[in-house]
DNA sequence: ACAAAATAGCACCATTTCAGTGCCTTTTCA
DNA sequence: TGAAAAGGCACTGAAATGGTGCTATTTTGT
């Protein structure tokens, strides 16, 4: 139905969490716990992360994740592919092939649309989600300035 | 995984389909043999464009549907929400809330991302896609060029 | 009147994806 | 050596998705 997964939600959750921690290492557990998210399947997650080279992985007492590349760097788009593999929005968009294609009335349009919505996801990265999460970190209890 | 349905694939294919037909009316069962879809679920997604007004339906012989409204005027967004339902990136975008908004990291963000995603839906019309198929009906078979 | 064309309506099934969990192993620090 | 922490594996339940069959109703044409 068009919509995030909560892989790539969470992904990007934990990825803003890290990005507002430095370069000190932060356990899955604290992650989850501070957020609120499901433990296993964020365990997961940051796994695949991991092996994605998105993140950095320490094992043992003190370890953790960290960040790995520059926020700035890193596109959603990226992020995404990582969690639920390479866009497809049709089976003809973004690279693939249908074997319809030829004879389809939509298959340019379809691919022009399909080619926008990557270059959205392109063109939005990690440092982006950041400046959000600081912005409302700076102000997190509107409450007070009543 | 972000892609679109068969729903609003099959349901683009025949509404540029009709698109091209002017103003005569093609049946249910023209569509999806010219076109070589599933004919049930071709039906099923006809009637939900009927009764969302998009198309006009005629029963009996020589009846069938055609385009009620203006191609221009018709965007892709409004076309996948008849046929799936409002756009909802995630629980907190596009119109909707989520209990944990006001903690969470990224829902700025991606309400952002969600609003330009939108955006790109509302921006391509069934014209366009009209257009891309015309010009592959004026260039049907290139071996002849050879 | 009647047969055929065509949409409308309903209920169901199979497959795939998604979200989530359990349990155990390995590494590493104190 | 014990606890913290990531890594690995297999599984389950729920939902979305894609698809079909059958019947009823409307309408045209003969
Ligand atoms: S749009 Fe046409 S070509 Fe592209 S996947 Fe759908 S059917 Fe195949
Ligand atoms: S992004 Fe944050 S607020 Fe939006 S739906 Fe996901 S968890 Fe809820």
């Amino acid at each position: 139905m068009l919509r995030f997964t909560k892989r790539s939600e969470y992904g990007l959750i934990a990825l803003a969490y890290l990005g507002g921690q430095g370069d000190s290492y932060c356990s899955a557990r604290e992650i989850v716990d501070t957020l609120g998210l499901p433990r296993r399947l964020c365990a997961e997650i940051l796994k695949s992360l991991s092996t994605a080279g998105l993140v950095e992985a320490i094992r043992g007492p003190g370890g953790g994740y960290r960040l790995k590349r520059e926020p700035s760097g890193l596109s959603l788009s990226e992020v995404i592919t990582v969690l639920e593999g390479p866009l497809r929005m049709a089976n003809c968009a973004n690279g693939g092939e249908c074997e319809k294609e030829a004879a389809c009335l939509i298959a340019t349009g379809v691919n022009r649309v399909a080619d926008d919505i990557q270059g959205v996801l392109s063109s939005f990265t990690l440092a982006d989600l950041i400046a959000e999460a600081q912005a409302k970190i700076n102000a997190p209890t509107p409450a007070i300035q009543v």
